[in-house]
DNA sequence: GGGTATAGTATTGTAAACAATAATGGTTGA
DNA sequence: TCAACCATTATTGTTTACAATACTATACCC
């Protein structure tokens, strides 16, 4: 049975989630062993896991010395943030194919998500969610190559805002979001591509490169609930 | 010592290179001993790499079955095009820099090999250096992420066409990079740009999705020359 | 007292044997 | 002659034990 993929698709999964929410925080050491026991798998499974993950730029893997979460420098964080500036906003400019009836119901379903998780101030729900928002959008007026290139983004611009977000800011408007949604649907793709600009500009100037980031490598313990 | 993930770069490397140079045809199966043998390693590490391979796309895994060069399916292929695209034509018409002095050296290099293996009517090393004027255009203009994306891109566009090529074409005119390259240096990028979007969207018009790909399975005799 | 060396411990890396699964070929029966 | 079934073979998947390496703490010397 094919279950073995599954199973490690969602301890992958799982770790990912972690490092969108903020939870484990970059430099933290992955013990293999600890992780096999966290998520009732073996060394193998989590072995090909991180492996994976490393590919992916979340994980560094150190020879000998075993799995940390990645920690970008700001060279690789400004090359990320750049990257995917481009993506997004030249998309808008250009799309794909144009927001469909169907894209805008998806969307406003995960405005309504993220209007209640910021009623709720559930910071960490509106961090996911406003992902969400994004690489849906890429999926609608894009296609499904962009959206797993900028889903690997977000996930690496997760640890960079983790690393180097200056204190005292609140990153990502989600009124943004909604005033994006109103251009599409009014077909002004040009004012929608520009707003994406300033948007993601905005999160980038939360951002401190010369800030020396706190290591707070934090035990597997915050893992435990993320296992299912 | 960490001679082993040198070793195993070394192997990707190698099957890459046999798809860049569509010596591997799509749909070959992969046996672990085989390739064990061939690159002189061991099934663990040829798993690795078979894994890695994976997530870059290049290679299907198929659970109980093996690894085989992957597929592209038709919509696949052209959300591969489509997103290069993208990226190549935005960065052109808004670089992250300008073309350095030393990077128009480079590309002029580039161009010079180009033009060897053109005399010398080696097509194979012409798709090779081509992909190389690309990526490095891309690495001055831009940055390395962008570079590290589109070399999977690239990777994948070299199986589509040899999917889906239609015949008596001859892809990628090596003219167009000369022409690029001056109005680079004449400063005119939004020329540029719309000459990279002609000169990919010649790529494109030479596929034939509704054409069965011939799946030439070649056996990997064909990898051992490769082998260093 | 601090720094270095060393012994012990924990963790990662590798290899090999075994189990499970899928492909192959031959046989039998209609 | 063809198709279905079964046995064989080959290949993949998993587990185990062991080897190598890096970390830790203690003791010893300067």
């Amino acid at each position: 049975m094919g279950s073995s993929a599954k199973e490690e698709a969602r301890i992958a999964d799982a770790l990912c989630k972690a490092v969108l929410e903020r939870k484990l925080a970059p430099g933290s050491k992955l013990p293999e062993e600890e992780l096999a026991q966290i998520f009732r798998s073996n060394r193998a499974k989590i072995r090909r896991v991180l492996l994976s993950l490393s590919r992916s730029h979340i994980v560094t893997l150190e020879p000998g010395r075993g799995a940390f979460v990645s920690r970008p420098s700001p060279q690789e964080a400004r090359d990320v943030l750049a990257s995917r500036r481009l993506i997004e906003v030249s998309l808008l400019a250009h799309p794909y194919r144009k927001l469909s009836a169907q894209g805008a119901t998806r969307l406003r379903r995960i405005m309504a998500q993220e209007a209640e998780a910021h009623e709720a101030h559930d910071a960490i729900a509106m961090i996911y969610i406003s992902g969400q928002f994004h690489l849906t959008l890429i999926e609608e007026l894009g296609n499904r190559v962009l959206k797993s290139i900028t889903d690997e983004l977000i996930l690496r611009m997760s640890l960079i805002i983790t690393m180097y977000e200056r204190h005292n800011t609140t990153c990502c408007l989600s009124s943004d979001h909604h005033d994006l949604l109103e251009l599409l649907l009014a077909d002004n793709y040009a004012e929608a591509s520009a707003l994406m600009a300033r948007h993601l500009e905005g999160i980038e100037s939360c951002l401190d490169f010369h800030r020396e980031p706190v290591t707070t490598t934090i035990l597997s313990q915050i893992l435990k609930p993320l296992r299912d």
